[in-house]
DNA sequence: ACCCAGGTTTCAA
DNA sequence: TTGAAACATGGG
C-alpha cells in the first residue's frame, strides 16, 4: 500500500536515529514489528510503500501514519527553528528526512529504561534479545519475528530472567516498571492526556530508574509532547558548544536552556542536535 | 587497563 | 543545590 508523503521522510535517518531500536533494514526495505504486525516499508518516490502481516494493509494504514506522524508540518516546524537560530539551516540539512516517531508508549518506556548509560547498538541488542526471549513469535516468509512482550509477561518473572539477556542493573527497573503498568498503578494513556510539566513529573516520581532524560524521551517518541526536550550526552556537548562555549553546561541547564529557546518543536530540535552531533563526532 | 555510552540513585559537602 | 561515586556491560 501506497501513502503520500506531505514531506520528505528519510527512514535511514529516522529509523536508526536512536529513538527505535528494532527495525532491521533488508536491501531498499525496513522491516519491524508494530501491534503485533510485522511491517516493511521503504520509499517509493514521494510515498511511502508498505506490508503488513497478517493484518491488511488498509487495516494498518491509521497505525503506520500515527507511527510516522505523517500529519507533522516539517516545513512549519523547520522554518520555525531556522528563524530561532539559523545555524540549524546546515543542521537540519545534514540530518534531511529525520522525524520523530509515536511509538507504542509501553515500548518505548522499556527501551529507554534499558538505554542508560548504554549505547545504540547494545540497547539494540538487548532489548531484541528481550523480545525473542519474551515476546510472541510471528512467523512469516520462514522467518521468525516477534513482539514486544507485555507488561503482563515482563511482570511475572524474575530479576534474573529479565538480567539474562544484559540488562544488568537495569533489570530491578525494568520489573519494577512491568509491575505498576500491568496493576495499572500507572496508566500511560492517562500520562499522555496529562499537560507536558504534569505528565513528566508522573514518569518521574512513578517509575525508578526514569529521570527527567528518560521521561523526556518517552513523551517525545510515544505520548505525543514535541516540546520535551531530552538532554543525554550528546546533547548536552552540543548545546554547550553552541551557546555555551566557555562554560560546562549541566544536564539540567541544558534542558531548561533548550526547552525555552524552541518551545513547543524543542523535541525536534533536540532530535536534530542529537544525530548531528552524534554523527559528526561518532569514534570508528 | 581505561574510557565511554540516548542515566539514575545515593550520599556527602 | 550541586557533584562524585556506584551501578552492569560490551566495544573501542
Amino acid at each position: 500500500m501506497l501513502l503520500n508523503l506531505q514531506d520528505y521522510v528519510d527512514l535511514e535517518n529516522t529509523l536508526f536515529s536512536g529513538q527505535c531500536f528494532r527495525w532491521q533494514k533488508d536491501g531498499s526495505w525496513y522491516l519491524g514489528v508494530l501491534k503485533d504486525n510485522v511491517i516493511k516499508v521503504r520509499l517509493r518516490g514521494t510515498s511511502l510503500e508498505y506490508f503488513s502481516y497478517p493484518d491488511s494493509e488498509s487495516d494498518l494504514e491509521l497505525v503506520i501514519n500515527n507511527y510516522f506522524r505523517l500529519s507533522d508540518d516539517i516545513e512549519k516546524i523547520k522554518k520555525t527553528i531556522i528563524n530561532i537560530d539559523q545555524r540549524f539551516l546546515k543542521i537540519i540539512e545534514k540530518t534531511n528526512g529525520l522525524r520523530i516517531l509515536e511509538q507504542e508508549a509501553w515500548e518505548c518506556l522499556i527501551s529507554f529504561i534499558c538505554s542508560s548509560a548504554s549505547n545504540i547498538p547494545r540497547i539494540a541488542k538487548m532489548i531484541n534479545d528481550m523480545c525473542e526471549l519474551f515476546g510472541e513469535k510471528i512467523k512469516i516468509m520462514k522467518r521468525d519475528f516477534y513482539a514486544f512482550p507485555s507488561p503482563e509477561i515482563l511482570s511475572s518473572v524474575t530479576e534474573q530472567d529479565l538480567k539474562s539477556f544484559g540488562s544488568g542493573y537495569r533489570a530491578k527497573f525494568l520489573l519494577t516498571a512491568a509491575k505498576k503498568i500491568a496493576k495499572n498503578d500507572i496508566n500511560l494513556s492517562w500520562v499522555k492526556s496529562l499537560n507536558y510539566n504534569k505528565a513528566v513529573d508522573t514518569l518521574v516520581l512513578s517509575l525508578p530508574g526514569v529521570g527527567y532524560k528518560i521521561a523526556d524521551c518517552v513523551l517525545l517518541f510515544s505520548l505525543n509532547k514535541m516540546e520535551a526536550f531530552p538532554v543525554d550526552r550528546w546533547v548536552q556537548r552540543a548545546i554547550n558548544d553552541l551557546y555555551f562555549t566557555s562554560d560546562q553546561v549541566s544536564v539540567k541547564a541544558a534542558r531548561k536552556f533548550g526547552q525555552s529557546k524552541f518551545g513547543k518543536y524543542a523535541g525536534y530540535a533536540q532530535q536534530y542536535l542529537f544525530d548531528y552531533w552524534r554523527v559528526k563526532n561518532r569514534r570508528r
